[in-house]
DNA sequence: GTCTATAGAGTGATAGAC
DNA sequence: GTCTATCACTCTATAGAC
């Protein structure tokens, strides 16, 4: 006679399950949090969307701050890592033209956690004092030092402030996802295509790099 | 401009005292909405700001909704006005570079209602549905218009498309007001001052104009 | 592990004394 | 006009039955 050994063991067969549902309360609350800011947030809603009862929430995060980090930090680490990838030896043309390009396909693939990221900013950003302060002024400085290097080298036209091109960078790709509503309302549009994406990446290209004098 | 959201406070005789507190309440709740989002600012905290007992917000704004519009059309009225002053007829050089420093300067004059715009369209703009549907498109169009007389006439390079320019003019300058906590981090700066302005200006208007092959 | 039921604080809004 | 006191409701969070 088999013996069933999954209640002794410690594979739960809950595991599966525990997964699942932390995955489908993440999913919840990034559309919450986007759409109404952290404090607007509520646990009901997220809990709804999910469609778990509310009380398995508290289960499964410890509260909502907790619940909020765990959707922030995952934002976080996609944020910085491809300014962090520009180096001054690269062509500055295509090191450029690829940045624009992952940034703008980011806002189109990722735009919640854009608006999260832009939500969490525009309110004060109370709960990224440790990401603002602990040397990221120093991070910053090691991106603009690539852009003062070019210009050394005549790549890049000098009376550009490397700080501000780079907040260019930022605010013209990041845009797409933020303001996305105005966008497409602008273009007549229920939602943006990939043929809008396209357009948006070549006018970008064209006016930052021509713009920089970088050829 | 495309719609004009009267305010809602309705009309009872402006006493002196009436026109203070009104104006008291309307720089609290800019601030926290600016702050928490709509749904996540709070009457009371308002109130407190203010300096007045909860219930005279009620007295003088109907209700949460009907203060929030009142800070709302405020906003609305100050901002398509400048990208409605642009003609074909105009110098392009000289009017770009005026509407870019007019942005920059009520980033830097207005943050708060800045903010307050972004995070209700960030937010899908729920109390905003009217104003992005009603001619908003023919507005826009109207607008993109100007830019592709300028590219008949070979002021403005012709592999631009104009709507990404208008993007581009919106996203580059506000990014000023709503991410301030982010730019002002990475200069290593509790706040901007008239001298980061300048250079944002100088940095924008080099780029776009000289990326835009206007002479 | 799951979910009902509820505590306790906070919300927008109002009635009514002053 | 002003403000206290309070209502009905919603919020986060937890205790405890299953």
């Amino acid at each position: 006679m088999p013996l069933d050994i999954s209640s002794h063991t410690g594979e739960k067969p809950a595991g599966r399950i525990r997964q699942k549902n932390e995955q489908q309360i993440l999913a919840a609350a990034e559309q919450e949090f986007a759409a109404c800011g952290f404090k607007g947030a509520s646990m009901r809603d997220i809990a709804e969307r999910a469609n778990l009862p509310k009380a398995n929430i508290h289960y499964y995060f410890k509260n909502k701050l907790g619940l909020y980090f765990a959707v922030l930090s995952d934002i976080i680490d996609l944020w910085d890592s491809t300014l962090s990838n520009l180096r001054a030896e690269d062509d500055a043309a295509s090191s450029l033209t690829k940045y624009l390009r992952k940034k703008i396909e980011f806002s189109r693939d990722h735009p919640l956690a854009s608006r999260i990221f832009a939500s969490e900013i525009i309110s004060g950003g109370p709960n990224l004092d440790r990401y603002f302060t602990e040397g990221y002024e120093e991070w910053f400085r090691s991106r603009t030092a690539v852009f003062e290097q070019w210009q050394q080298q005549g790549k890049l036209d000098a009376s550009i402030a490397p700080s501000h091109l780079i907040f260019l960078l930022w605010s013209s790709t990041q845009h797409y996802a933020d303001f996305a509503l105005q966008v497409s309302s602008a273009l007549g549009k229920k939602s943006l295509d990939n043929q809008d994406y396209e357009q948006a990446i070549t006018t970008l290209t064209h006016i930052i790099l021509k713009g920089c004098g970088i050829k």
